[in-house]
Parts: C-alpha cells; sequence; structure tokens
DNA sequence: CGTTAGCACTCGAATAGACGGAGTGCTAAC
DNA sequence: GTTAGCACTCCGTCTATTCGAGTGCTAACG
C-alpha cells in the first residue's frame, strides 16, 4: 500500500485508537485481541504494532506500556480510516432544539452555537465570528451624538451590525450626515470592506472632492469609520468542560492551554486557516507548528452564505477525541447556522 | 474589648493572616515569634492561637500543623486590623499608563480594565458592565433595514451604546420612523428605561394614540425596543492567573470555580449586591451562602458617574490575598473608570 | 497570674523497599 | 507467517520507617 500499511495493520491500528480513545489509557496487545475478534493472537499484534510505532503511528509511553496513538497516528485515523455516521433525523432535531434562534442578534446566536457545541461534545465550543473585512457592505447610517462624536452603525449583508464610535472637532450636522450617508450607500453597495478601502482612495484622488466641500467630508468620515481595527471576534464557550478530561488532571498543561484561549490569536490562526477550505476540518495537535495546543485538537467547519464562508465554529478538545461523533455534531452546527443566517438573509431582501 | 480580642491577640493574628498570605501555609507559633518581633515566646503564641481558634477566627488543618485563617478570622482582618495604604503618584501613573481610552467603546474599555486588574493582581479580574436598565435615556434613533426589520440604536446619558432588532410586519418607512424618534427623543430625555416604561403605558392609555396613528406606532414600536432581554453583562479576564494560585493545585476545587465563572449568576449577584453601596466591597468565601466560590473572595468597587454607581469592578482570587495591594488598586481603577467615563460623558453635553 | 521552658505526643510528608501486574521483545516451534 | 512461551522491564501501589514541624500540657519562674 501506498503508505506501507496492510489491511491487518490498519484494522489494527484503529482498534488501538479507538481502544484509546475509549479508554485513555495506553492499548496493550492483549486488550486489542480481546475486544476485537481479528482472529489474532497478542503476539502477531505484537508484532504488527512494534511495525506501527517504527512507522511513527504509535508510541509507548515506556517500555511496558501498551501503545498510544502519535499525532501521526490521529492523521492518518481521520483521513483514511474514520468512517463518519451521519446524524438521524432524531438526533439531529435533538442539536436543533437546543436552539433558540427566534430574534438573537448575531453575536448571541453564534455563542449559543458554541454552548451547544461544547454541551453536545463535552469539549469546549470556539466560534469565529464572521469577520466584516470580508463581508459585503449593506447599509451605513451615522448618528450625531454630540459636536464631537458620531456613532457609525454599519450594516453588512448577512445582517451583522456593526458600531463604531469616531471623534471630530468638526462633525457636520445631522442632516448633512444624512446626505453623506445616502451618497455613501450609493457608491458603495455590495462591495467588501477591502474594494471600499480601495474605491475611498480612487474617489479621494480624483480631486472631486476638492470642490465639493461635502463629497470631501464624506470620504474622510468614512475613511475614519473603515478603517481601524474591526478586529475579528473569537468566542470560546464550555471551557470548564475541558477539566473533565483525564488528560488535564495536569496542572500544567490546563494551565498551558487556559493560557491559549486567553491569547486567542492561536485559535484565531486556526479558525481563520479552517475558513480557506470547505466543510469539516481536523487539525491535530501541534500540526503544523502551533505547539501550544499540543495534545489537542480542533475541529472545525465553516457556516457562511451561499456565497461562501463568513466564519467558522468547532470544537476544541484532546486529541484523544470521539472524532466519529464530534464531526457531524460540529458539520451539521455549522449547517444550522447558515441556515439560520440565510433565513433571516432572505427576509432582507 | 467589644469582640473579646485584646490588643496582643489581635498583633497575633494579623501577623498570622499576614504571614499565611505571603506563604500559603499554616503558620506555627515558632514562625510567628521569629518573623514578628512580638518580644514573646512561642508557648504564650500558642496559648493565645488556642483562644483565637475557640473564637473562630483560626483552624488547623489538621493537628500538628500551624494555623490558618478561617473567614471570620478574614474578615475581622479586613475589617479590623487591615490599613490599606493609598497608591503613590508613580504606581497611579503606573496603573494609568496601562490603558489605551481613546475613543474605545464602552465595553473594550470595562474589559480592558477587567484584564488590567487581572494583570495588577494576578487574579481575575471581573466587571458588571452598566445596566441599561438603570441609566439614563439620552438619544434614540430607528434605522429601516428591511421591510420586516428596524434597528434601534439607544444611546444613554453615560455614552453606553445598545442595538437592539426588533421584527415586525408592518414598519414604518425611514421618514415616519425620524418622525417617531424625534417624538420619543423629546418625550423621553432624562428618564430611565424602568420609568419610560411606565410612561410609555400612560401615553397609550391616555387614547390619545388612537386617533393618532403615527403616534400609535411610535408607542408600539417603543414598547418593543424598550421590552425584552435588555441582560446584564458580566466579564471575567484572565481567569488563567488563577491557575498560578496553589490551593488551585486540586482539580476538584478549580472545576468548580471555573463552573462559576461560567455560569456568571453567582457572580452576577455579587457584583449587583456591591452596586448598593459606595466604595470599595469585599466579599469573603461562601459568606451570605455563595457556597460556590468557598475559599475565594471577591474585592468590588463601583464606577459610575457622578450620580450613582452603573457597574461594578473588582477581582476574585483565593481568600488568602494580599487585600492591602488588592483594594487600593481596584479602588483607584474604579475612579480611573469613572473619571473616563464622566470625561466622554461631559464632552457630549 | 501571666509567661515561659520543657517534653511527650500527633500527624503529615518524604523516603525506601517490596510486590504484583501489565506489557513488551525475542526465540523457537508450529 | 503465526503463535506459544519466557525472561525482562517498568509502573503503580502498598507498607514501613523516618523526620520534622507543631501542638497541648504541665510545671517552674518572676
Amino acid at each position: 500500500m501506498s503508505d506501507g500499511l496492510n489491511e491487518r495493520s490498519r484494522q489494527i491500528l484503529e482498534a488501538i485508537i479507538e481502544d484509546h480513545i475509549d479508554s485513555a489509557e495506553p492499548v496493550g496487545s492483549r486488550a486489542v485481541t480481546r475486544r476485537h475478534p481479528l482472529g489474532l493472537s497478542p503476539a502477531t499484534v505484537r508484532n504488527v504494532m512494534a511495525d506501527l510505532e517504527d512507522l511513527g503511528y504509535l508510541c509507548s509511553p515506556h517500555t511496558s506500556a501498551g501503545r498510544v496513538p502519535t499525532e501521526k497516528g490521529y492523521r492518518f485515523y481521520v483521513d483514511t480510516l474514520l468512517k463518519v455516521r451521519p446524524l438521524s433525523d432524531a438526533e439531529q432535531l435533538g442539536i436543533a432544539s437546543q436552539y433558540q434562534l427566534k430574534g438573537l442578534p448575531m453575536e448571541e446566536l453564534l455563542r449559543q452555537a458554541g454552548q451547544v457545541l461544547s454541551g453536545l461534545s463535552r469539549y469546549a465550543g470556539v466560534v469565529l465570528a464572521p469577520r466584516v473585512a470580508t463581508t459585503v457592505f449593506r447599509h451605513i447610517e451615522f448618528v450625531r451624538l454630540s459636536q464631537v462624536r458620531i456613532l457609525v452603525v454599519l450594516v453588512t449583508r448577512s445582517g451583522l451590525v456593526q458600531n463604531k464610535l469616531i471623534e471630530s472637532d468638526d462633525t457636520p450636522s445631522q442632516s448633512e450626515l444624512d446626505q453623506i450617508s445616502n451618497y455613501l450607500n450609493q457608491i458603495l453597495s455590495g462591495l467588501t470592506l477591502p474594494q471600499i478601502r480601495q474605491k475611498l482612495l480612487e474617489e479621494m484622488s480624483q480631486e472631486k472632492a476638492l470642490y465639493d466641500q461635502l463629497l470631501g467630508r464624506a470620504l474622510r468620515l468614512s475613511e475614519e469609520a473603515f478603517g481601524g481595527d474591526m478586529e475579528e471576534k473569537v468566542f470560546i464557550e464550555g471551557t470548564s468542560n475541558i477539566l473533565d478530561q483525564p488528560e488535564f488532571a495536569d496542572v500544567g498543561r490546563m494551565r498551558r492551554l487556559f493560557r491559549t484561549f486567553e491569547q486567542k490569536s492561536q485559535l484565531l490562526d486556526l479558525l481563520d486557516k479552517s475558513q480557506q477550505a470547505q466543510g469539516v476540518q481536523i487539525f491535530i495537535g501541534s500540526e503544523s507548528e502551533y505547539h501550544e495546543i499540543e495534545g489537542c485538537s480542533l475541529v472545525t467547519s465553516t457556516y457562511g452564505l451561499r456565497g461562501g464562508a463568513v466564519g467558522s465554529i468547532g470544537v476544541i478538545g484532546p486529541s484523544r477525541m470521539p472524532y466519529s461523533m464530534v464531526i457531524p455534531i460540529v458539520d451539521y452546527t455549522a449547517r444550522l447556522i447558515t441556515q439560520v443566517l440565510n433565513g433571516t438573509t432572505s427576509q432582507e431582501r
């Protein structure tokens, strides 16, 4: 076989990984033969296990313990061995019924999704909220709060509402602001924020602004409104679930994980990456230099609108994770979120 | 003395508690005499310690360990023995410099305050965000998003911006909405939300609405806008700091604490309670039936506008906490926040 | 009478050794 | 190629022992 494993080796590897996922303990050769009727003796299994260890799929914590999957082992398992059973209708309903989707603002909806995922998986739920930067402009409104402060309300096509307060010494009157927003709504509709920035630059360089004072103001204002830190938001829900996992009985490991949760930048990177691709994606341990989440895996999927993904949602837990349960749950949840978002969007049209 | 402690007993109690705060370990009689020049022998101290134990200020984990403060002990300490040294100018500057206050929306400001508190104290920072329900109405704006959806932007006098999406089959046009918001801004300015609700009810019952269709719509709309779940928000920042505390080496305790953090309702209660009073308040352990935070203390203060408190901010950590450091930090931070909020408010006038 | 020295006692933490069990790797036989 | 057998390794657990810190009590001291 291309990966150097014959059918039997695969079966044994699968058996070991699944036993380990169940038990959280190293798996020995006897245990494999007992729980899996392969018609082989422990000795044979031992030989195969030695081979699997040589190939890097397994390792032993010490001489006389059983074997434990390596990251490479898990990777091979999820890529090749794992067969995910789709959720039954009843299961889908069970999940869907945990949501109260009615009239929630998007942020709350996403948080809730994270909580539900966390509850179902018994791990932590993670959510990458839609990035304003990639969504499509729909509507802008300026509200003059005072002589120096203006509230900018930005609505994207997906229904995401973003507020920003900008301060300026020279705020236009409300009626001027209304004109400005009318103008911006006209020329910017349907563009993404990066496109908008470029467009604004073009407009400004065209010098029209020089003889149209209002236009000039509009452009300066919108520069402020669209610039700056529309930062991306990561929610992590149900972190305390992870405390139940035996692998985190060690306080040091826990601490590292929670620090990672707090920084969020690592997770943000990963969730961001997951958005490039379609469907469920799985990140295992410190693959691709994310050392802080060593021993953990992240199962994500993307949600979004017809067009494409606007965010990611998933579950983080120890690499020893029942992928065959978690994957369909994440998958279905992402679809559910997508449905809801599209539902409200369609009303908007 | 009224509490049954003479001067010497107090000194010894103070010494024990402070030693324990430093060391996290039971304090023995010898240790007290060594580190505190009271001119007493260990035996004498032992006698006093036995008395203090009888009175409930101390207890021993087991026969031949030193003594550890009880909750009653900590309570007596913070109420009677503790003398807080106000922060020096340099220290104040050191804290203030950690903030980037410019142009942050309030939620971010508060989160940041929580993070700074957490960083300074090495415990977790907690923040109760202003409750919309008690703040004063300043401005309302309706933005028509679609045939069935309206965005309500509500600005309170303290500068808090609250969004709400409401859905209705029969949305007025934008110009009607503008009329409505003008009307509401006129009649509601300066009222609190509960007052507003009452006022709305009155207006509606006055039947003026019956023959003024627009007014009727306005009232129905604002009913929706001001009703519903303007829930209170608690932020907890820097939870992973707490993992460093030796008292949480035990995983079970940690788990309970983190669960409490996730539920937030306990903390919300306490923070809410802290808002009743002025200045720094200290909640110790499971005093007043909050059993979930047994062994933990909460140091809070309120921030707000001239008028009164709109929220609380504080630090949660083990009861064995250097109160003499934490209290002035919390106190100063709360003042700082208040200043900033009032600063932006005054600009608004 | 308050304070102190002395002493027996208690208990937990740390250390070391013994034991059992689970599991391996190797070799030789099937 | 597979399997049985066997020696070996190593961990986790249990026990016994020791050590030290700290207490409570009693008697002596000023």
